[in-house]
DNA sequence: TTTCTATATAACTATATACTCATGTATTAT
DNA sequence: ATAATACATGAGTATATAGTTATATAGAAA
């Protein structure tokens, strides 16, 4: 393995860890129609406004999202439209994995709001 | 947000989590070209036999690889070919954040071999 | 049976990170 | 200027996990 790979995986593995915790999926998904500030991510997420702000900072790095500040007010939005396609693809994939009957396997993609 | 999207989210979650490691994308990289044993995934990844095992172990939990014992060997190879088409999506967005120019970025897109 | 090879696992350490609580900062309103 | 609102951040704690070392287990060979 050159050098060069291993930085690609590293990098690689940093944007997967990005999705890797609930609360930010959470957020994410939150972000699907469009651009929320902070306040409203709070109550959409049920975390604390502490949390979530933390969170937002770490997807940002992560350039998953991007902040607008309007006033005294944060409004975040998805900065890249990919990580919907890749929790397409997950989605399926856990859908198949929890052993659920189709209707509730149906019931069950449509509550994630995965598709576009 | 219902129980059942905090489940679903925790999933997903963890799903991320097992590809957010580098060294596991690694020996999912050394899976490409079909099933192999743990001394070869050992050399192609350079960890350690203990290392490698674990997480190769890791990774059959969350069903991305499968194990077949044959003799004294262990055989692994992918369970989930979904993950390369996630590893291609993010390896674009990654190749896009890393601000290459396009020759650079060329040669680091080949190198990841990203191209099914 | 003894030995060798291949793999798994237990114990331990070190590090990363999710979370909470408290506080800081910036913008708007009074 | 003061207060109120919205957000960010530092300190501290708890937990998860990647890694190492040593050892256990299982099959094949002698």
């Amino acid at each position: 393995m050159s050098q060069l790979d291993d930085q690609a995986f590293i990098h690689i593995a940093k944007y997967f860890q990005a999705l890797a915790e609930p609360m930010r999926l959470k957020i994410l998904n939150g972000l699907r129609d469009g651009e929320k500030n902070v306040t409203e991510l709070v109550e959409i997420s049920g975390g604390t406004q502490a949390n979530v702000s933390k969170h937002l900072n770490l997807l940002r790095e992560s350039k998953l999202i991007k902040r607008e500040s309007r006033g005294t007010k944060a409004y975040y939005s998805i900065a890249d439209q990919r990580i919907y396609e890749l929790c397409n693809l997950v989605c399926g994939q856990i859908a198949n994995q929890m052993s659920l009957d189709a209707a509730a396997n149906e019931a069950f993609i449509s509550t994630l709001q995965v598709t576009q």
